[in-house]
DNA sequence: CCTATATGTTCTATTAACGAATCATTGGCG
DNA sequence: CGCCAATGATTCGTTAATAGAACATATAGG
């Protein structure tokens, strides 16, 4: 590495991290998960989950993501379900993108 | 590490991080961003600002959350306003939650 | 069709995230 | 009050994530 990958994050990237965490972690305790349940349950260590709750940016999106499903958190969505259906659907939108951006603007998907 | 990190993730945690994946690389298309830029300006390679959209678990939140508010995607809120609200909200709701997990469940938060 | 640009993929060196262990602090419960 | 569990914070060795380059593959435009 050449950089010491970045320090600085946008105000908004920041406090998605922490809402993330807070988040996670109001989850975990309405549930009566200790951090270090909820961590060997999510497979990793009980300071990467504490990390994870304190909103630090270096902490892996897979780790995140996983004490976030184990906490039973929906981040995008109210239910599991809507979540796959969501997918597809941006997996479509996506084939009716340009495939790369060229010149001027991306087509605009008026999609009906 | 005793653990190579952690290789099985449930199905939620990956859909949620390739739906993000997604959502970044549509935001970014529709913008008329290109990955390259797109990286530049978050402040990471190229390679890693593809494996987010991938939807891989490795990447770190910072670099996720950071390219997600360089493409102008909001994840939480329709506006960052909103988010920094909804930060507040969660800090009080923590407060008004036991501080530790002890024995039962947590109290309900029954807030009005 | 040919070219230029964007995307996708693979490689290696280096850095930083991670796991584990330890200690301090907090706070609930008997 | 004293005990103990849970959290918070630190250090350190190890390993995986990252940057950067190089390469191949599309895809749009001339």
């Amino acid at each position: 590495m050449t950089k010491p990958a970045h320090r600085s994050y946008s105000r908004y990237a920041r406090e998605a991290a922490e809402l993330l965490g807070l988040m996670i972690r109001n989850a975990r305790i309405e549930r009566g998960i200790t951090v270090a349940d909820a961590a060997e349950r999510a497979g990793i260590s009980r300071g990467l989950a504490h990390r994870i709750e304190k909103g630090e940016m270096g902490s892996s999106i897979g780790a995140a993501f996983e004490v976030a499903a184990i906490v039973g958190l929906r981040l995008f969505e109210a239910e599991p379900a809507t979540l796959t259906r969501h997918l597809s659907m941006e997996r479509d939108k996506l084939t009716l993108l340009p495939q790369s951006v060229r010149t001027g603007r991306a087509k605009v998907k008026d999609d009906f």
